[in-house]
DNA sequence: CGCGAATCTTTACACTGTAAAGTTGAATTT
DNA sequence: AAATTCAACTTTACAGTGTAAAGATTCGCG
């Protein structure tokens, strides 16, 4: 396919390739730059004609991470009719972003860790988390557009996207889990939940 | 007071306390082993005969931490007949929360940070931690009662602790501000996502 | 073809956590 | 009181990290 061109290869992708695969194995901590370049079969300091730091490689991470989360809230929203429930589509999209980042654990560390709260100055990482943040914001307005709710629309839509960020880290951190919650699957412990912020049906 | 008992003085407190320092100056990542010891007047490697890790000092630093936050929470919460107003107990404790993350950013992003998640066998840590959602869950217990409500506590209690939670690390993040809620404080935002999430007066 | 520039390699350095062995001095035993 | 033990601390050492600097290679363009 894409093999050899200039020098070696496409090695720039090739090096986000070996990051995402190291990153999901062995966490954020197992990335070093030395290990993506040797599994990547190229000289240690290669990655510096591509990326200017660590910092930028992580934040490429981030960013296509923030890419993946809005589509799965996106898909999980619009096939939402398909489903058996009448369930409220805010419903479908926490579990798409509790699905998220329990299937990609260390990636959503990486997203909301501490690296990238200093790596705010990469434009397309700010976007991509807009974008997500837009996604949220979407369903919950139009939601509160069909009950006819006079909430404010910012705040309805920061309080969603706070309670559902903060059951994703505390469910990947083993504070919370569905048993010590009474109830069956975390399916279920997500709708519960958003059935206390009043946003179910 | 507490100076030159053994060989140095009790060096452990010391560098407990160097280390918190540290952390609320340069963050997490600013944190090496050999900067206490440097900073504490010890050799390098002298922090061995206290911790047997970097991770288990880091233990130690998050344990404290959650045992502030309990506090913080604690004070709010009894202090909150005091205060002008008529609003939850629950809002109070939100405050408490969200102020304790701003305020210690750095020791914030370690207790939940990714090095912590990973330190579950440590004891204290894990006691600290139920601990700090025991606070929160009497605290949403209390408030079911007094309005007679049907709501599981536990659900309820992971529903307003995920809700402050994720609130805190998104104002960390700068994902999301009063401005950017259109509301003029931190204050009155932590009071209207708790009216959303149906928990406030 | 030749030349410039991008890509990649080599080498080097300061810094990290930590293992291992030596040193010290206080506490305990005899 | 002298000897012994043992924890606290230092020294030395090593492998691994990010990255700066300078050299080599090969591509694209004039």
């Amino acid at each position: 396919m894409h093999k050899d061109k200039y020098h070696h290869g496409n090695l720039r992708e090739a090096l986000i390739e070996t990051a995402q695969l190291i990153v999901a194995a062995k966490g954020v901590e197992g990335l070093s730059l030395r290990k993506v370049a040797q599994q990547a079969g190229v000289s240690a300091t290669a990655l510096y004609s591509h990326f200017k730091d660590k910092r930028e490689l992580l934040a490429v991470l981030a960013t296509l991470g923030f890419e993946q989360l809005s589509a799965r809230m996106e898909a999980k929203v619009h096939n939402q009719h398909a489903r058996v429930s009448h369930e409220t589509s805010l419903v479908e999209l926490a579990r798409g972003y509790v699905e998220f980042s329990t299937e990609n654990t260390a990636l959503f560390q990486l997203m909301f860790g501490r690296e990238v709260g200093g790596l705010l100055d990469f434009p397309a990482l700010v976007e991509a988390g807009e974008k997500t943040y837009s996604v949220m914001a979407d369903c919950v307005a139009g939601q509160l557009r069909e009950r006819g709710s006079n909430t404010s629309p910012a705040i309805a839509a920061t309080a969603a996207w706070s309670m559902v960020h903060g059951l994703s880290t505390l469910i990947n951190d083993k504070r919370v889990s569905a048993s010590s919650c009474g109830v069956e699957s975390i399916e279920e412990l997500i709708q519960q939940v958003c059935q206390a912020l009043d946003f179910s049906d």
